[in-house]
DNA sequence: GGGATGCCTTGATCTTTGTCAAACAGAAAA
DNA sequence: TTTTCTGTTTGACAAAGATCAAGGCATCCC
C-alpha cells in the first residue's frame, strides 16, 4: 500500500525527508465496523489519519446516550490538536463508522518535525482555527437553533455537496439523528413532517428536495453566517405552517 | 500605563525585542458597559488582549435570543486563531460587560513573529488546542447534561476557583443564563430548588453552598471527564428527589 | 422621599423533544 | 421461502424548558 500522506491538509507543507521520518512513527491499521480507536478519558499519545471508511467521534452521557460529535472522512486528521497540550487526553471517544482504515503517528516525533518547520506549524494552526470555528458553530446550532433547523440544515449541505436535489443521506438516520444530538424518533417525525408539507420525498435513504427554497428558509441559513440582517422567522419548529398562496 | 503583556500566556514566550514589535501596532481602548467590539461577520484584522473588566463574546439567533458562548477574563486574549485562515471572519460579536480595557493586535505583524519563532508557534497552538477541548466540553454539556446540571457544574467551578463554600456569582445572573444557554426564568426556579433542597443559601448574588457532595452528584463531574465507570444516574432534571436517610 | 428603571422572581400554561412500547420493513441468514 | 435481526416508524404520553404576564425589590436620580 502506498499512500502520500501528503493529501491531507496537515501534511502537505513536509517535504520527502519529512515524510519519511513521519512515517517512520506511523503505523496502519484497520478497523471493523464499531470497532473503538480510543476512548474518552484513554492518554493521547498518537494522532490518526483516516484512509477509508468513516470514523466517528462521539462522548457519552451518563446514562449511556452518545453524542456524534464528528464523522471523519477519509483524508482527514484527528485528534492532532492535543499534541500541544502537557497530559494529552482524548476528549472524545473514536470508532469506525463501518469498516476502516486509518494511520496513526506519534505525536512526538511529529512535534520534532513541527520544531523544525514553521510552514508545518502554520499548517497545523490554520487546521485548528477552522476546527475552532466548526465547534463554535456547532454551538450555535445546539443552543439557538431548533431540530427542524438542523435537519434541514444538514439535507441543504448535503445537497449543495451532491450539486442535486435528489441524493442519499450519507448515514444511517440513527447515526445522523445522533450527529444532530436528536433521537432517532424524533428524526423520523421531523422527516416525515416535511414530506407532508411537500417540501421534500424521502424513499428509504433517498431524499428529493422539492421545494428547495422552503427549505432553505426553515434552515435560516442566512443568519447563521451573519450575511443578512437578522430577520424575525415566522416559521420556526416543526409545526411548520405554510402558506403557498 | 504600563503593561507587560507577556502576563499572557499567549504572548509569555517573546524577547524584549518581539515585545517591541508587536506593541507598535497595537492599540488600546476603553468600552462602556455594552459598548460593542466587534459583530459577527465583521472582517478579522485583529485580535485582543482582555487588561480590564470583562468581554462577553456572543451569538444572536434569528429571533434574537443571544446565547453567549465565553466571557474573557482580564490577562486573556481572544481572537487570534482566525489569524490562520484566508478570509478571517469573526465567528461571534463581542462587547464589554461592565466598563472594560482591551488591546488590539494586528495579526498580520503578529504573523511576522510567529514565523521567525517556533516557540510562540508552540505557544500558539497549547492555547488554541485548550479552547477545542473546551468547546468540545461546552458541546458535550449543552446536549448531554441538564440546565441544572449545568448550573450546578458552575457553582462548583466557582467555588473550586474562591476556595470557599460562600461567593458571589462572577456575573449579573441573566449574563450567566444567558452563559448557561438557559433563560433566566430556567436560571431563577434551579437555585429556588436547590435553596428548597438545603444544597445552598442564597442572598442576592451571594451563594452559599450547604451539601457540597450532593452539588456535586448533582453536576456529576466524574462522568464528565470520564474518569470514573459510568453509572446510572439516579438524580437527573430539576425535579430532584434527594434521601437523606 | 418618591418615582422610575432595570433586574429578578413567581405562577400558569404551552411547545418541543424525549420516552416507552409496539408495529413494521428490508436485508441477510438458514 | 421462512426466520431473524437490526433499524425505522408510529402513537400515546411525560418532562424539561420556554413563554407570557404580573409582581417584587433593589438602585439611581431628581
Amino acid at each position: 500500500m502506498n499512500i502520500d500522506i501528503r493529501m491531507a491538509h496537515l501534511f502537505s507543507a513536509l517535504d520527502d525527508d519529512q515524510v519519511r521520518q513521519v512515517m517512520e512513527s506511523s503505523h496502519t491499521g484497520t478497523l471493523k465496523d464499531g470497532e473503538s480507536l480510543f476512548e474518552t478519558g484513554d492518554e493521547a499519545n498518537r494522532f490518526f489519519l483516516v484512509i477509508g471508511g468513516q470514523i466517528k467521534l462521539f462522548r457519552v452521557s451518563s446514562n449511556g446516550d452518545q453524542k456524534i460529535i464528528d464523522i471523519i472522512q477519509p483524508g482527514n486528521t484527528f485528534a492532532e490538536a492535543l499534541m500541544f497540550m502537557e497530559h494529552p487526553i482524548y476528549p472524545v471517544s473514536a470508532e469506525a463508522l463501518g469498516p476502516a482504515k486509518v494511520i496513526s503517528f506519534d505525536n512526538r516525533r511529529f512535534l520534532q518535525i513541527l520544531s523544525g518547520s514553521i510552514e508545518v506549524c502554520f499548517r497545523i494552526m490554520g487546521t485548528m482555527s477552522q476546527r475552532l470555528r466548526g465547534l463554535i458553530k456547532e454551538i450555535d446550532d445546539l443552543t439557538l437553533q431548533s431540530a427542524t433547523t438542523r435537519l434541514c440544515a444538514l439535507l441543504l449541505h448535503r445537497m449543495e455537496d451532491v450539486g442535486q436535489d435528489h441524493f442519499t443521506l450519507p448515514a444511517a438516520k440513527g447515526v445522523l439523528a445522533a450527529r444532530l444530538s436528536m433521537k432517532p424518533e424524533t428524526f423520523s417525525r421531523i422527516l416525515q413532517n416535511l414530506s407532508t408539507k411537500n417540501i421534500l420525498k424521502t424513499k428509504s435513504n433517498e431524499i428529493e428536495v422539492l421545494d428547495e427554497s422552503l427549505l432553505r428558509s426553515l434552515a435560516h441559513l442566512e443568519s447563521i453566517y451573519g450575511l443578512e440582517p437578522e430577520k424575525p422567522c415566522v416559521l420556526k419548529g416543526q409545526n411548520i405552517s405554510i402558506d403557498l398562496n
